[in-house]
DNA sequence: TTGATTTATTTAAATTATTCGATATGTTTA
DNA sequence: TAAACATATCGAATAATTTAAATAAATCAA
């Protein structure tokens, strides 16, 4: 009956990228170092890490670059430290793309 | 000068729970499944992915698994066939978990 | 410039996840 | 009951991820 057919809201996440969104968010030290990040004022230093997550620098780093790859997380250089702060939009966007699972 | 702390949002998905949601979230066909659950009018049965999903019976009984240990996704038992349907409850509990991670 | 500090990269080992063939379990139908 | 069907489990091979030691690169401070 209803020949036109319903707009499906589009969102600018797709499967590829919201696997690697999920992926980044699949290991409870990166979900802990989000929680850091949002504790802090405006953002965090990298070695602020160091005294909360058990791990060794390296890993840590890597956890970082996971976070950064998928721009949840921007680092900003500053000095020889780097700032870390939430990416709202891109989570917001993964948020979008979760809500689009759900029915009409 | 704020001596009363402000009330942080508690949410029931915590970090373990959170890393369980995006570990089952965290694959390209099990995504691909939650979409294909979206797109029959009210769930879907196993078998229908047999024709969307490449990939083998056992792999993909595993990636359901994956999503109803979760409970994102619920499983009915209905004669020899078994209705996927999704878990809006849980899936807006993590929605609330993400949201929990922006800043106030 | 030298030494200390912060973060990143490389490499290798250990762990975990994915996949599928074989097979088991449960259900329907003939 | 026997055959057919739908889904689940087991076991083994392969692939991906996590971790840390060693080291590199960049910046700051003396």
């Amino acid at each position: 009956m209803n020949s036109v057919p319903l707009p499906v809201k589009q969102t600018s996440v797709n499967i590829k990228k919201a696997e690697k969104i999920s992926k980044a968010l699949a290991d409870p030290n990166r979900l802990q170092i989000l929680k850091e990040i949002k504790k802090k004022e405006e953002c965090l230093y990298c070695s602020d890490l160091q005294d909360m997550i058990d791990l060794a620098q390296p890993s840590i780093s890597h956890h970082l670059k996971q976070l950064t790859d998928t721009e949840i997380v921007v680092a900003e250089k500053e000095g020889r430290n780097v700032k870390y702060r939430l990416n709202n939009k891109v989570l917001d966007e993964y948020i979008d793309f979760l809500e689009s699972l759900k029915k009409a």
